[in-house]
DNA sequence: CCATAGTGTTACTGACTGTAGCACACAAAA
DNA sequence: TTTTGTGTGCTACAGTCAGTAACACTATGG
């Protein structure tokens, strides 16, 4: 009785371990738990690492199919959706909502310089522009 | 021997509780343990509200002064600044630091939409255009 | 001198994460 | 068919941390 925000698994909520093995299956788009393992810079048994990917799919950030009696993961949600979710959580916890404050808060102390700005700006004109012409036309996904 | 990330305190490592007495003493800006208390939602005992208090301080989140044998608390961090170290936090975590994998993964997560983004640019370029002048002429602070 | 208000200290509980052991099942080898 | 891997499922334990609070101590005002 008493930590859990909601119902909904909070991203970021994730311990370091968790992250890393996140991290490589994001990497490598498809494992096994021994590439998992292998792939740690930790020397870890196999069934902790097992044990943290059950408990990631279980959290909702993997999923595994079967193969031939192997279990391969792999991310049910991308990276940047995570992170964007996160992020969100964050604006809400301290920004009341608002994105603007957030950035200017980043801008404020730092996290965010001229020239990120400047390319975040660059990045969001062609996200809209990308973001419009999907909408024209969902079909032709090549550069016209 | 585990879960610490580094050595810093890492914001948003914050519980639930935490969150709503730093979000209080934020918009009260000085407040007493009392004053706290009574603008919980919850009713809590004052040594509760008293701990995290003094958790929040050791975790660099408050400071206190004390004003005629009572405590006063204030923030030791804006929410804004709190708010982007978060961010940074994550875009590290699951963008490889980039902010603007960021943004795109917010814009395709929902989180950001069409208008926001717009919002979001004029803001950024409205940051720079301040920035810069405050780059050119520190001294003046007024609106020109 | 006593009551009141506020602090300092200490503690317990539940949750979560890191870490792992062990039993069980099925497939390939002998 | 029996043996030997290889991989899974289940269980568990220790450490840390947040939520919650009791209690003892100390000035201060009456």
């Amino acid at each position: 009785m008493a930590s859990n925000t909601q119902s909904t698994h909070d991203p970021a909520e994730l311990g370091e371990l968790e992250r890393s093995i996140l991290t490589i299956v994001w990497r490598l788009g498809s494992v096994t738990a021994d590439q998992v393992r292998e792939e740690l810079d930790r020397p870890l048994k196999d069934s902790t690492v097992r044990t943290v990917l059950r408990r990631l799919e279980e959290k909702g950030y993997l999923a595994h199919t079967v193969d031939n009696r192997t279990f391969l993961y792999r991310p049910a949600q991308s990276r940047q959706r995570v992170a964007g979710r996160a992020v969100k959580r964050i604006v809400d916890w301290f920004c009341d909502g608002s994105v603007e404050a957030l950035l200017v808060g980043m801008v404020d102390s730092k996290v965010l310089d001229q020239a990120e700005l400047q390319r975040l700006a660059d990045r969001i004109a062609a996200a809209q522009q990308a973001a419009r012409s999907r909408a024209a036309d969902p079909a032709k996904e090549q550069k016209p």
